[in-house]
RNA sequence: GCCGGGUUAGCUCAGGGGCAGAGCAACCGCCUUGUAAGCGGUAGGUCGUGGGUUCAAUUCCCACACCCGGCUCCA
């Protein structure tokens, strides 16, 4: 190279020369005119940096398009900007603070002049002005300044400065990421003569590169995400890349929509949250109610075939064990309120844990009998606030699959390693195969136990995501109080995470109830208590699951497995004896009578989402044949009534052997 | 708990200071039907609850309950 070019190097390892003071712009000129067009920033030497910043020589360089996950976010941020522009102008004087990007969009937050909120005319009034702001193809020019300087650009803007403050003290955090960079320094991008924003950036070129967005709700959103902080008020928007992907993203959202388990729990008769019960509580009907009976009898088939013993314990206790427990001095306000009783104060359970311990604790143990594994269906009331509740995912009555394991420190890492076997298969059997791990760690600010004992059981758990060869990630500090956890997210049929099952090491319980075994050194230990859900809690689990089938149960879940229809209601006879037999052999078969037409008993059976759908008629019962008509499937004529049973038991048949119960 | 929005027939929703509306579902009748909506009729409502304003409130105002979208929270 000389004075006049520099040299690149590109993802692929290859290197380029370039004019001096080339930009990365140029550099995708220089590649194609393609990516010149869809380039919307550059990633130098691990920094994304604007497509407009010169390059220096021997850098790293790639270009991030529209179309990337990079491009995207660079694109949204970009977004955020036109829009606070455009509520500045339409609110004026209004405050404006953070806008980052987000997955699938971005929001803003803003605090409105005389404590106005956003309405949704004020929405398409601001959207009108953003598109006026692309249209007007305006450019992102960036400018580094001192903070001093800074604070006087933004002297109006108290949120803003704020933030500068912060950077200049150092008290900057992951919450100002994206306004500024973590390194002191302090950049703003502006975009006209009187718009002006604090930020890191990159950005795009030019607001004319944006224009595929919507705005799509307005909220409330603390300062800072402190409670007692200022409320603001908050945009939420989504931006993409082309027109099509933001119809996509409608599409898919909407598709969402048609799954939300508490629409599909109304459509399908499974349950309902009637207003004289209170919030957050749930009746179940006939039709949801046999789900959960069937998910409940496979879990209960599989504790007991896990080496788990089961038990019961009462919804209320008095005062006193939730004194032992110490839930009254750290969970009191998740709690219901107290009943006063002639011998006491009772309370409402919020969990199991308590009473397995008085359970373990209600004769001397032996190290023989460890580990001792636990298992309650445990129903429990916890006082959500109100403004929490979501239909079956945050409720405030609802039963845990709630086990707790008492063992040795030695037993620890062996006993981890095959809950995490058990609750994998488990989640298999119910439809999920995609799964990620999160470790919480321990929070110094305020945790029980000792140095040594939270080392143990941390590599324990670590040690058993090992064994499994799984990847995980690592919440630092996020541990409750008593103990290191790890937590199992699943993705559902369209990809979204739902946080389902935990395991977590409690130091505490064992010391609050005084819990012990006699070893084989005939002294007397302390063992360690694993707390355990699988489906977390069962309302939560089957929520998650309607929304994962979209409503259609796999068969050996389907409150009703098999329809019988018959073609006129010469064939009723025959329905019904078929409708006979199937339930002999242990399906869960119904029939609608002939006095609909046959094309409209079908449709009906398939917005139930039916499994299967038999329609019999004349050459049927001649024959002993049924017309099969399953979900999702091809219709195929004069199946043998024989065939079609012994095909459902397959269909069924992991799961019909919890039926010998 | 906080900020918004909402609650009208079983469901989905329209309406709006003066007799309460539609589609689907339900019920009744006709149709006897071969794989996703046959036809006709009937019934269905204290417009979430309580208070206020008004000659008159389902409609406007206030409180409460419940729901929705977020925030916070989820030991």
């Amino acid at each position: 190279m000389n004075a006049a070019t520099l040299d690149v190097t590109l993802p692929d390892g290859s290197v380029r020369t370039l004019p001096a003071g080339s930009t990365g712009l140029d550099l995708a000129q220089s590649i194609g005119s393609r990516l010149a067009k869809a380039a919307i920033a550059a990633m130098v030497n691990g920094q994304e940096v604007d497509i407009s910043v010169p390059l220096s020589n021997g850098a790293q360089v790639a270009i991030i398009t529209a179309d990337s996950d990079a491009g995207r976010h660079v694109l949204r941020h970009s977004t955020a900007h036109v829009l606070a522009q455009a509520v500045l102008q339409h609110f004026p004087g209004a405050k404006f603070t953070i806008g980052p990007a987000i997955e699938d969009g971005f929001y803003y937050d803003f605090e409105l002049p005389d404590n106005k909120t956003f309405s949704d005319n004020d929405l398409e009034a601001i959207t009108e002005r953003m598109r006026a702001i692309v249209k007007a193809d305006q450019p992102f020019v960036r400018a580094e300044m001192s903070a001093a300087e800074a604070l006087e650009l933004f002297a109006d803007q108290p949120y803003k400065c704020e933030i500068i403050e912060r950077v200049t003290t150092g008290a900057a955090d992951g919450s100002d990421a994206s306004e500024v960079s973590g390194d002191g320094s302090v950049s703003v991008y502006r975009n006209t003569e009187s718009f002006v924003d604090l930020c890191r950036g990159p950005h795009v070129p030019s607001t004319a590169r944006l224009g595929h967005f919507a705005l799509m709700k307005v909220a409330g959103a603390y300062w800072r995400g402190n409670e007692k902080g200022p409320m603001l008020q908050r945009i939420y928007g989504t931006a993409w890349e082309s027109k099509s992907a933001l119809d996509e993203h409608i599409t898919r959202l909407a598709e969402a929509e048609k799954r939300d388990h508490r629409r599909l729990a109304t459509e399908m008769d499974l349950l309902s949250f009637p207003s004289e019960l209170g919030g957050g509580l749930a009746v179940w009907h006939p039709k949801g109610a046999i789900v959960r009976k069937i998910m409940e009898d496979y879990s209960r088939y599989r504790h007991q075939h896990g080496g788990y013993q089961f038990v019961f314990s009462p919804h209320i206790a008095n005062a006193q064990l939730f004194e032992t427990s110490g839930h009254l001095h750290f969970y009191k306000d998740g709690m219901y309120p107290p009943m006063e009783m002639d011998n006491g104060t009772y309370y409402p359970k919020p969990m199991n844990c308590p009473m397995h311990c008085l359970i373990f604790r209600d004769r001397q143990r032996s190290y023989r009998e460890l580990p001792l594994r636990l298992f309650e269906l445990g129903t429990v009331y916890r006082y959500e606030r109100a403004g929490t509740l979501h239909g079956l995912l945050r409720i405030r009555g609802f039963t845990q699959d709630d086990s707790h394991i008492f063992c040795t420190e030695d037993q620890m890492a062996d006993e981890i390693t095959s809950l995490l076997d058990f609750v994998l298969s488990v989640l298999r059997q119910f439809g999920f195969n995609d799964f990620e791990f999160k470790l919480s760690t321990r929070d110094l600010e305020k945790s029980v136990g000792s140095d040594e004992i939270w080392d143990k059981a941390t590599t324990a758990l670590r040690e058993a995501l090992n064994r499994h060869g799984v990847e995980y990630s690592v919440k630092e500090g996020d541990a409750a109080f008593y103990g290191p956890k790890i937590d199992i997210d699943v993705r559902d049929a369209i990809g979204r995470k739902w946080q389902l099952s935990t395991i977590q090491c409690d130091f505490n319980l064992p010391e609050r109830f005084g819990l012990e075994y006699i070893g084989s050194d005939n002294s007397r230990h302390r063992p360690i208590m694993l707390h355990r859900a699988l489906f977390g809690s069962v309302e939560r689990f089957f929520g998650v699951l309607l929304e994962h089938y979209g409503g259609a149960f796999p068969a050996w879940l389907s409150p009703v497995q098999v329809r019988v229809l018959a073609v006129t209601s010469q064939h009723e006879e025959y329905a019904q004896s078929l409708v006979k037999r199937l339930r002999a052999e242990g399906f869960r078969v119904d029939t609608a009578e002939a006095d609909e037409q046959l094309g409209k008993r079908i449709r009906s059976a398939k917005l139930e989402r039916v499994p299967f759908v038999l329609v019999v008629g004349d050459d049927d019962v001649k024959n002993n044949t049924v017309g099969v008509n399953p979900r999702g499937g091809e219709v195929i004529r004069d199946v043998q009534v024989d065939a079609f049973i012994a095909q459902l038991h397959e269909e069924t048949r992991t799961e019909t052997a919890i039926g010998n119960l």
